[in-house]
DNA sequence: TTTTTAAATCAAGCTTACTTAATCTTTTTT
DNA sequence: AAAAAAGATTAAGTAAGCTTGATTTAAAAA
């Protein structure tokens, strides 16, 4: 509520979750068209918020509606969206790199931070950081050109072979108490592991990792990316 | 626009500018009763918004109104009007000497941050800087506890004495153009100075910096604040 | 002291982004 | 294929924070 505070910056920052949130949810679930209740889910608002908001954003050219199907970022809507995915990425880092928060609290904290900071501050953290690839939960950072780089040879540990090593990419939008559980568990980026056992009763998963067993259940599982070893196999 | 976004936060964001306004022109006229209108125009809004939103800060118990007379923050909204000068001018310090932003324009960067950032976060900032007394421009960064120590010793520079040793220890809230020139000329916090001339006709002022002659208007003069220096005098 | 001017307040109205409730449309289940 | 459930849309209404214009009060000038 600064800057062209009272000329529609509420708006904005209401377009700017909107657009995040689709982008988001879109390069999460690898499709292109978003149900509209999960938009609501996600943003804690009534379904009848988000029809109305989506007409607002049509209208702005940010996206496509396909009536009672779901919603589809334009071209310019992704470029939005991916720069807001970079700012908060970015936050993250650095809130964990510079000034050591801890693993569970950067996202809160950079939800907040990836509004407020321009274009060009970004650009400076991100030097200021050795322009980092990938942010502290291992999703990839979008480029200023808006390339999103994913790593193509990782799969989701529910998928990986049994007794084989893995190591850790990337932790997929988890709450802060599971990656809090993880991270007490010995789970970071680049954690070697290997699945020991699996159980159809539950498709839960039992991993080998710093030496101790782990079980994890299957939609943990799912939420954690792995490559598998090129070393030690 | 996140957290709590949907119950009240564009509220929330009105309410620290215009706190934080009332806090900051108290500081700098030295008074405890705030004109409306000096809110009006420093938040760029009508006379009308002001007087409406100053109910509402009445009812938060965080500003007095004396009718027609003015306004006054209670101790609760100095607590809160601190801790949001406090926030500017931790970021003021951190994108000026972590990331090297350019002296002029830290202060719009910050006016955006300071309502991004938890207290504690701005607590590592605090920690991670070394705790600075003061920011880029001088001003003294208030404490967790909300103490504010100015230099009791500096003056405006339009009452320091012809022919003697100062140095610069403060810029009050100037524009970032005035900043930038001020810059050029040399100015920085630590600058020595001598006053050489004074003249009656407009009240300006001819000093000494760095051994070339900078003429100074009345009111530049009366932003700048020094200290008489210990040393070679 | 009276008049003039400046500032504060009140009144009415607007926009944004929400809400709940009712009504469609699509998908899923039987 | 029909019925039920889930999701999308519309309709009506709310609160916050603004606007302009009219009115009241205080301060400054005559």
């Amino acid at each position: 509520m600064v800057l062209n505070y009272y000329t529609g910056v509420k708006d904005q920052l209401a377009t700017q979750d909107y657009i995040k949130s689709i982008a988001t949810l879109s390069l999460k679930e690898g499709v292109d068209i978003v149900k509209l209740k999960w938009m609501s889910s996600k943003l804690n608002v009534s379904n009848a918020a988000v029809s109305d908001m989506v007409k607002k954003l049509v209208k702005d050219g940010l996206v496509l509606n396909h009536a009672y199907k779901g919603i589809e970022l334009t071209d310019k809507g992704w470029v939005l969206g991916r720069r807001l995915i970079r700012h908060h990425r970015l936050w993250e880092v650095f809130l964990h790199s510079t000034l050591n928060v801890p693993w569970d609290e950067i996202h809160d904290e950079a939800e907040h931070l990836e509004h407020a900071a321009s274009d060009a501050l970004m650009d400076r953290i991100d030097a200021h950081l050795g322009f980092p690839k990938v942010d502290p939960h291992g999703n990839p950072i979008p480029t200023v050109s808006g390339d999103v780089n994913f790593n193509q040879s990782e799969v989701p540990l529910s998928n990986a072979e049994n007794n084989t090593n893995y190591h850790v990419t990337r932790f997929e939008s988890m709450d802060s108490s599971v990656l809090n559980f993880l991270s007490s568990q010995g789970f970071e980026i680049g954690s070697a592991l290997q699945v020991t056992q699996r159980f159809d009763f539950d498709d839960s998963l039992v991993c080998e990792l710093n030496g101790s067993s782990i079980q994890l259940s299957s939609r943990m599982a799912n939420h954690i990316f792995v490559v598998e070893s090129k070393t030690m196999n």
